[in-house]
DNA sequence: CTGTTAGCGCCTTCAA
DNA sequence: TTGAAGGCGCTAACAG
């Protein structure tokens, strides 16, 4: 049974006074008489009063709570983007009500609307990767709650938006690679139709195109493919691969499972450089070079911008990649090996 | 600039008839004439009418939503844990507020009063570690709201917990290896004074007097040795371990280490036996086997016994530790071997 | 069947 | 300096 908490009447009836006496002592607000104010300071201290913030939020229209919309939370990435928000958020004194996409749109478009019910103050997304409808999102903005979408943005979309520079990542990877002096440097790519498959590709073949490096076909292998371990080891073995980049973290530890079986060693033979630095990378053996996207600072970032949002209006529209950080490990020749 | 959101005595006034009759037309309540229940709706509708959540709460004095406080969210586990409690909250039409408290308790205690100020309708906790202050747990009790203790406890809170059967899982490892013929197990303990600590230990001397082997003070590590690594050498090398059990996944990768160093090989000389499934788990190689605490099971059946309490105040104190499961994988020899 | 009244807890005029 | 009144959006009790 919730007990009843003590209001603003309950001090002014013990004091003898109107409840908006209390809310004034209270507030420092209006002009009260420096004794009564003490007074109920200190009844109110006495009996652990506590605003109520309901009452205060239907009156200001405004809860104080911001609205956060993730995928999941299942992988490093998105704990650490949802870490970085809780801590600005929870500085500035804000709620954080969390949903789930799962990325399922339907789960999204409801989650939105949950939110909006509530009455959040702002609404921090990230989009699931198939998104074709956007009337939630448009509904959200048509609220005129402030929206700042992390990680995946849509150019149908006109609201702030912070994400991953994948490009550079990418980028700084391959150029690296070819400085140390790979020549066939393996490419896997990620799920079809995401743009961060996309500009990472994109930025491999800046990279190579920076050293005057043909990007030769077979060299580039999609994830999906069923056949993708086969082709792997025909990249190491007969084409003598000697980098590879991967979209993932994870798709490097399957380089590391055939170079082994072909008796190829990382990183004499072979250099690896995978992407998202799961804590994984720092356990395998060699430690996996990667790319670190910096998810903390990203969901720090976007909650800024949006409280930035929620107490200005007029802010412009905001927009960011954040940077990613190469970090080289073992799985990397030296520059000067 | 948040547009004011449509209420129920725009739609009274624009249909001449009084707040009331809405609401009751509305929420299928009272008797409304059928004729004037279709115009309601029908206006509603076409006007994107949505209840405010705010004003009913003020009103019924509970506010759907569920507080949680968690130490943190980026080792997989919590975050299993925060996936198992969202499942089930939203599903049940919760909301989810969410607090972060870094092992730190100072930050715990205010967010447990950040959770009452918001009167969430109960309270999904995991107690910081080193918890010696117990008085805004006490705030909470007395409050009558609703709480549930995940993952930890502490015998002075009477109130419900979930938490990982440690022992069990300790054991069933540990029996494991003697059951394949390990006669030397290698235990590396956890932090001191942290109960799964103590009772994974419990649980590897007990299997170990099952099968009537001795326990042997020098196979028993603690992971904050400053020699550690020198003493697992001594183990593997001049005890002739040929079984480990670690308090974590990650430990387990430091013996991998040493043993790829002594040119000890997985499993044949050595089985390993680690704790928590971290994803890694998987990825090295051999794989790992380990104890799964089965953390989205323990933050869904929290959830759980969270809302039974919230709907039925007088529901029993429910307490219970979720089973554990043994997962085996290639750093173990299998049975008939 | 429907309108009136009152109130959840708080704050903000407006009067006194 | 303080009190009275009104209202945020909604519902429930009571009239009519």
């Amino acid at each position: 049974m919730k007990k009843k908490r003590i209001s603003i009447t309950d001090i002014a009836q013990a004091l003898q006074v109107t409840p908006s006496t209390v809310s004034r002592a209270l507030n420092g607000g209006g002009k009260v008489s420096e004794k009564k104010r003490q007074e109920i300071i200190s009844l109110a201290k006495k009996l652990g009063y506590r605003p109520n913030p309901i009452a205060k939020s239907l009156l200001e229209n405004r809860t104080n709570t911001i609205g956060l919309i993730l995928p999941e939370f299942t992988h490093h990435f998105y704990s650490r983007v949802l870490a970085g928000i809780e801590s600005v958020t929870s500085q500035a004194g804000y709620q954080l009500l969390i949903c789930t996409s799962n990325e399922n749109q339907n789960q999204e478009i409801k989650s939105t609307l949950t939110l909006l019910d509530a009455r959040v103050d702002g609404i921090l997304a990230t989009i699931s990767k198939m998104n074709d409808k956007f009337e939630h999102i448009q509904e959200v903005m048509d609220s005129g709650t402030p929206l700042v979408l992390v990680d995946r943005f849509s150019e149908e979309i006109e609201t702030p938006y912070v994400i991953s520079d994948d490009f550079k990542g990418a980028f700084s990877a391959v150029d690296y690679l070819c400085q140390i002096g790979c020549k066939n440097i393996l490419h896997i790519k990620g799920p079809d139709n995401l743009s961060t498959t996309f500009n990472r590709f994109m930025g491999y073949k800046e990279a190579l195109r920076k050293h005057e490096i043909e990007v030769k076909e077979e060299l580039v292998l999609e994830s999906s493919d069923p056949k993708l371990v086969e082709k792997i080891r025909f990249c190491l073995g007969d084409l003598h691969a000697d980098g590879a980049f991967t979209y993932s973290d994870y798709l490097a530890f399957e380089i590391y499972k055939l170079a082994a079986e072909l008796k190829i060693t990382i990183p004499e033979e072979l250099s690896v450089i995978g992407y998202a630095d799961e804590p994984i990378s720092t356990y395998i053996n060699p430690t996996l070079s990667t790319v670190n996207q910096q998810p903390f600072e990203m969901g720090a970032m976007s909650a800024n911008y949006l409280l930035n949002k929620i107490n200005d209006s007029a802010s412009p529209l905001e927009a960011s990649r954040v940077d990613t950080k190469l970090i080289l490990r073992e799985s990397c020749r030296k520059m000067d090996g």
